[in-house]
DNA sequence: TATTGTTACTAACTAATAGTAAGCGAATAT
DNA sequence: ATATTCGCTTACTATTAGTTAGTAACAATA
């Protein structure tokens, strides 16, 4: 045990005192990131996979699209992985979805105005990656092992 | 053929024009998404992962963190998921993590000045998600099927 | 001396998620 | 009659995330 024998000039009570605050400091700090407790990881865990960034910034970039533009403007997401993220992006409230009864069917998406409130920090964000791409590239590069 | 319907009117020759010219539009939009040249997509996809923000986040709060710490500060996070992360962001030049030659061995953590520049952005939408965390699970409540 | 504890990992496995390929329905066009 | 359209499902495979057990190299304790 490494920790007694930093604390050997202190008597028992002392260290159990020091101990039982540690602990309970350990335990506020721990309930700021568990999954129930934190709002960036309740939100990001949804957001944060592979197509959801990608489709608001199309459709914050254009009144409206269909499924089949989405699908060619992402070329290589796949039908099931759109119809996916669009309806959990739906769901969260970020995208609507419009069904019009026709056949063929159609199917309009747009940003909503929670969506519009997300995009200034994924373009920030977008822009951020922009600019450092190339730092980044070299320094995967460099990276080995 | 819907299309061609449209286009009953026009001649053979301007039916042709209009079609290149969609393909060439088309073309132009997709090379702003695919994979290769999409620079959100580039760092998204590494920085998107279910753990990178939330070890920026907190390497950003804190000056340096070992690696047993911060395995306690994320409580459900397994050591080899938190390895292969730190490995990743210090491949990506995020984090610095320094190797002291001890028994038992100390390994610490810092957050890079590159990572430190995309900490800001982070950050704006950690507090989106904050603000809007509870229209959020509102909206995935009332959606159904 | 033997045993247990410490740290920051890897290796070998299983569970969960992403992605593929095919098909569907209901109407229209050939 | 057959092919095509669109926005999906369904059933499958591939990839990725996560679990459990173990490692080296010593320190402290019994």
């Amino acid at each position: 045990m490494y920790k007694k024998a930093l604390l050997t000039t202190v008597t028992e009570f002392e260290v159990i005192n020091v101990e039982n605050h540690k602990i309970m400091e350990e335990e506020k700090r721990k309930k700021n990131w568990n999954n129930v407790n934190c709002p960036v990881r309740t939100v990001l865990d949804r957001i944060g996979d592979k197509w959801s960034i990608l489709i608001l910034l199309i459709l914050g970039d254009t009144e409206k699209m269909r499924f089949n533009q989405l699908n060619k403007e992402i070329e290589d997401i796949s039908q099931k992985m759109l119809t996916v993220t669009l309806r959990s992006l739906e769901a969260d409230g970020l995208v609507n979805r419009i069904i019009f009864p026709e056949v063929p069917p159609r199917v309009e998406y747009n940003i909503t105005e929670l969506g519009k409130s997300l995009l200034p920090h994924i373009k920030a964000l977008s822009e951020w990656a922009k600019n450092n791409l190339e730092t980044i590239q070299e320094s995967r590069e460099k990276y080995v092992s």
